[in-house]
DNA sequence: CAGTGAGACGGGCAACC
DNA sequence: ATAACGGTTGCCCGTCTCACTG
């Protein structure tokens, strides 16, 4: 089927003779089309406004009323002017502009994952909020760096000169009555969350752990009813690698052989091609109970499969963005170790002592040494002790890391903003530090450019709006770098926003430092467990049939072996070498693998017995979560015989050859019977 | 005993935050 | 050594195994 020229339907229609032909081809189909004028997608909103939020009655009362209990709870009956002043501004935007529902939405979705045990990662710039800190949606505390004394509530905000955030500040104690204070506030702007003039339709992002993110989705079904909540759906096209494996399979089955060229082009006409719908990773599209989801998109399930329990919108989100309100509830890791890491320790998230200054301190010089660790440069092969911490062990990390030497949380944070998006550091801030502008006059997160710019004295408007033309890589608008101009902004910072593709907000990278420090305390201080849940983490990469060496130069030589395969074949092992990478500090460290074991090895888990790792069955490969779950439910009737009784019980035969090829099946016979003949009988 | 179909498994890829 | 954003969910596909069929 194709879409016919003009030429072709007049060729259709050619036996209506040449004028008729005309008549009913091109001027009746444009009358129509003149008669229909331009067709809106989406129905009028009633009250003008651009996006149908979802409501609750008594939404703004409650936010409102938590919010100030909890402000009450840190800093005291009587809030410091600061707190009381944020709060006001931020209740009157928030409620003013519609956005309480959505923050209760969050409440509740974040008090229920806590109450089922599992912490939420803030993400992307809900933390700039001081209600959604308050109201518990966020760790972040916007607030500038400031002491607060958990006995008393005497606090103090003047301390910029102490430290730029609060982590930053030196231990202190109460004046009033001797404890030892508390300090927090990482000093963030809210306008870069809701604009200045609620024009920003806010993005509330949450990180649960990927093990209770369905359940958090079908949470939001059961707040709004299965009537207004719907997965956002995506549609899958074939990109340019598909299109060239289409290519070459093409080729293969057909006997031919194409020119580069030709192979190229073919690819070209195909990449595209709508190929399949899916599930948006995370978004949860929510409507309000006036209307239904039919005025808005056909819904549908995933990837044409009738049985699916899930539901989909039918047009992807980026085509609904404006009009329908969407709560990312995204699946994370660090929220699942955080988990596996109390649950081996003992020790809760919150309760890991980054106020602590030594603690800190030996934290944070993980970032530019592998001292604390207790191992040298020398010996680990690396600079930092930062393996497998989230979001600071990839090399290009590291090597940032190297060159900035970070002393600080203030540091960290700007390099957790640097080390995201495409030209921000290369060929851009790196060649700034080299020339010796100071890491704090670099441009690392958006908040950055809207403060910089609003204290040169650009019109507050014009810097939000400069902030997000750039942190969305659009560059600068004429007006925009006509303001930057008229203001003392160094020479390179017009150049600088304009190679920026995209940036992460300050909230964002203070959240995700937040996790990387603790992560860095359990790896510091509780090396076995930290491990452990590391190679939960990086399951899919590990195997246990080579990697459980006690002899790090076997470890070595299978990372000499990927660094000489050619670049492709090289890329695809990325995995396996970071994973390689982490066991060998792991062995240095004291830290020990055992062999898998048919009976203690746990089906899906690794686990931490005296000192020591035990991979779980499925980290032998070719044997899956089913296989591995299927031979934990075989072992309970009792020892196995023979590899024979083992197929008996219905152990598949490629679990079988994977166990002994691991060598787990040392001194179990091949039959039963051999058995009974070795003993003579 | 070859053929078939369902399901598991893992790799590769796309969409997205 | 190069240049380099990191990390997540979900879909498709080739391969393999196993139970069932005729």
């Amino acid at each position: 089927m194709y879409f016919r020229t003009t030429d072709d339907m007049l060729r259709e229609f050619a036996y209506l003779g040449k004028d008729t032909a005309s008549r009913v081809v091109i001027d009746a189909p444009n009358r129509i089309s003149d008669m229909i004028g331009e067709p809106k997608l989406f129905i009028p909103h009633p009250e003008g406004k651009e996006t149908f939020q979802p409501h609750w009655d008594g939404a703004e009362d409650e936010l409102r009323e938590i919010t100030l209990r909890r402000a009450r709870e840190i800093y005291g009956e009587t809030l410091p002017s600061i707190v009381q002043k944020r709060i006001d501004k931020e209740l009157g935007a928030i409620i003013g502009y519609g956005f309480s529902t959505l923050y209760m939405i969050a409440v509740k979705l974040v008090g229920k994952s806590l109450a089922d045990g599992y912490i939420v990662g803030s993400r992307g710039s809900v933390g700039s909020s001081l209600v959604a800190y308050l109201s518990g949606i966020t760790e972040v505390n916007s607030l500038p760096p400031h002491y607060i004394c958990p006995s008393c509530r005497h606090c103090e905000f003047d301390v910029s000169k102490l430290g730029k955030t609060g982590l930053d500040l030196p231990a202190r104690d109460c004046p009033e009555c001797g404890h030892r204070m508390g300090k927090d506030g990482f000093n963030i702007p809210f306008e870069v969350f809701l604009g200045f003039k609620g024009n920003k339709v806010p993005d509330i992002d949450l990180n649960f752990s990927g093990i209770y993110q369905p359940t958090a989705h079908n949470y939001v079904k059961e707040l709004f009813g299965p009537d207004y909540v719907f997965r956002a759906g995506t549609i899958g096209t074939i990109a340019e690698k598909t299109a060239y494996g289409y290519v070459l399979k093409y080729m293969e089955e057909r006997n031919l052989s194409f020119t580069n060229a030709e192979k190229e082009r073919l690819a070209r006409g195909i990449t595209g091609v709508k190929r399949t719908t899916g599930q948006h990773p995370a978004g949860m599209v929510v409507l309000p109970v006036d209307y239904e989801i039919y005025q808005f998109t056909p819904i549908q399930h995933p990837a044409d499969d009738t049985e699916s329990e899930t539901v989909t919108t039918h047009f992807d989100f980026g085509s609904m963005h404006d009009v329908l309100v969407k709560l990312d509830i995204l699946g994370h890791d660090d929220p699942t170790m955080l988990r596996r890491l109390q649950d081996l320790t003992g020790i809760a998230p919150a309760d890991v002592p980054l106020n602590d200054p030594e603690v800190f301190w030996k934290i944070l010089s993980l970032f530019s040494s592998p001292e604390a660790l207790g191992l040298s440069e020398d010996a680990l092969g690396t600079p930092t002790g930062t393996l497998g911490i989230p979001e600071f062990g990839t090399r290009f990390v590291r090597n940032m890391l190297v060159e900035t030497r970070p002393r600080s949380m203030e540091e960290l944070i700007r390099i957790s903003g640097l080390s995201h998006g495409t030209d921000v550091w290369v060929g851009n801030t790196q060649d700034l530090v080299h020339q010796g502008v100071p890491l704090g006059d670099c441009i690392c997160t958006r908040d950055d450019i809207m403060n910089a710019l609003i204290d040169l004295g650009v019109d507050p408007e014009v810097a939000f709006k400069t902030m997000e033309s750039v942190r969305k890589g659009k560059g600068l608008e004429p007006f925009m770098e006509e303001a930057i101009g008229q203001v003392a902004a160094p020479d390179w910072y017009i150049g600088s926003c304009k190679k920026i593709k995209y940036m992460f907000p300050k909230a964002h990278a203070v959240a995700y430092v937040l996790m990387a420090l603790r992560i860095a305390y359990f790896k510091i201080f509780y090396p076995a467990a930290y491990y452990a849940c590391f190679l939960m983490r990086n399951a899919d990469a590990f195997d246990a049939t080579r990697m459980v060496a006690r002899d790090i130069t076997v470890l070595r030589a299978m990372m000499e072996e990927i660094d000489g395969l050619e670049r492709q074949e090289r890329e695809r092992k990325e995995n396996e070498y970071a994973l390689l990478e982490s066991l060998v500090e792991m062995n240095l460290r004291g830290v020990c693998l055992r062999p898998v074991d048919l009976y203690k090895s746990h089906a899906t888990d690794f686990l931490l017995t005296d000192g020591e790792i035990l991979p779980p069955i499925s980290s032998l490969p070719g044997v899956g979560q089913q296989a591995a779950e299927g031979l934990a439910r075989a072992r309970e009737a009792g020892p196995f015989l023979s590899q024979d009784d083992m197929q008996r019980r219905k152990v598949a035969k490629s679990t079988v050859e994977a166990l002994k090829l691991a060598g787990c099946l040392n001194g179990l016979p091949e039959s039963s019977q051999v058995t009974l003949f070795e003993f003579g009988i």
